[in-house]
DNA sequence: CTATATTTTCAGTAATTACTGAAACTTCAC
DNA sequence: GTGAAGTTTCAGTAATTACTGAAAATATAG
């Protein structure tokens, strides 16, 4: 690996981490590299800087390219092929939680359903089938709720989650509160 | 495997799932028995049920108990260990996500910060660091925002959820609004 | 303290997953 | 078309991770 310092402990602390989600560690450390770099990177650069092999390299990409995680481009008389990451980070995290949400929570909550449709044969089934009820709304709730917050705009959720529990407290005194100028809807409140 | 088809398909469903998430398949379907089952099993019933053997079963309450996932009991005049889920869904999500918030998030900031307190080496390092910087502030942003969220009742946290993209609005007009009744803080409104 | 029940550890083995190099395939310039 | 440059596939192998049974450790009842 001849990367700096820097650059290195990053993509061998991607790497490990990667390994703790599931995800290969020579992929993770492709991903690291392609974020941390300025310019995009073919195969071949990514294959000398990470130290392995041309295949590697190319089944690590077209993982991350099933995950929507790189943009693939070319460069003027060359063949090759180049790959970034985006430079959005929020962008990339949402790329992240969606994929992550089809391949995971798309199948359990299509399990539990069925489950959930299902005669129970016992007083065990009963109780199963409340807990998963339960796991069911759960994950409806969280998914439906990140559903909304995914399509706002970076600058507007940045906004929100720097209020923190603030919004809270306007929740609790949402009772108590009347718009003053300007609103143009009939009450002016969101329930 | 002597469980009813439903809490079986459940059992595999959470194995499966459990490994893309670097958990390992086992340790997914012990937590996903214990969290159908109407009252707590110790480790032979776990083996039984699920056909592996007892060492197994002990590897994976152990990883379980690390986690703090599972509860730990006796019953009267019975020698062994008992386990348990706990009851609230909304729980076992904050322990799962504070656990890997301690595990993932806090080694990856630390990395990040000393990354950040390094002297770039050349222009490359620059735009490293600079990319690095971006991650450091969205996780910053998202962990603290988790921290705040993470306080509340497991009901406000259902009701703010509910709202989704309408606390959007409610920003959106935050300069709108004051309040009319009730209230015992100078402006009312939190920003 | 001893006998017995229960849990944990761990070395060996099985199963899975990751990685490589060679060959096959694709693309494009000529 | 042909050939060179680039990419992907895949069978074989390496490395990692998971699992087991036997032995050791721990706990408890008598």
């Amino acid at each position: 690996m001849n990367l700096s310092p820097l650059s290195q402990d990053f993509v061998l602390h991607f790497g490990e981490m990667g390994s703790r989600w599931g995800i290969n560690r020579t992929v993770g450390q492709i991903y690291a590299l392609l974020f941390v770099s300025a310019k995009p990177l073919n195969a071949d650069e990514i294959a000398n800087a990470l130290q392995f092999s041309r295949s590697n390299v190319s089944m690590g990409l077209k993982e991350l390219e099933s995950w929507h995680l790189v943009r693939l481009q070319h460069l003027p008389n060359d063949r090759r092929e180049y790959f970034s990451a985006p430079d959005d980070v929020w962008a990339i995290f949402r790329t992240l939680a969606d994929e992550r949400r089809k391949r995971e929570i798309d199948p359990t909550l299509s399990m539990l359903r069925d489950a959930l449709l299902a005669t129970p044969a016992n007083d065990e089934d009963k109780f199963a089938q409340k807990r998963m009820t339960e796991m069911h709304n759960l994950i409806e709730m969280a998914t439906s709720w990140f559903n909304d917050v995914h399509r706002l705009e970076p600058e507007t959720l940045k906004q929100l989650m720097k209020m923190g529990t603030k919004v809270t407290k306007l929740l609790e005194m949402k009772d108590k509160i009347k718009v003053v100028a300007g609103d143009k809807t009939s009450s002016g409140i969101p329930r």
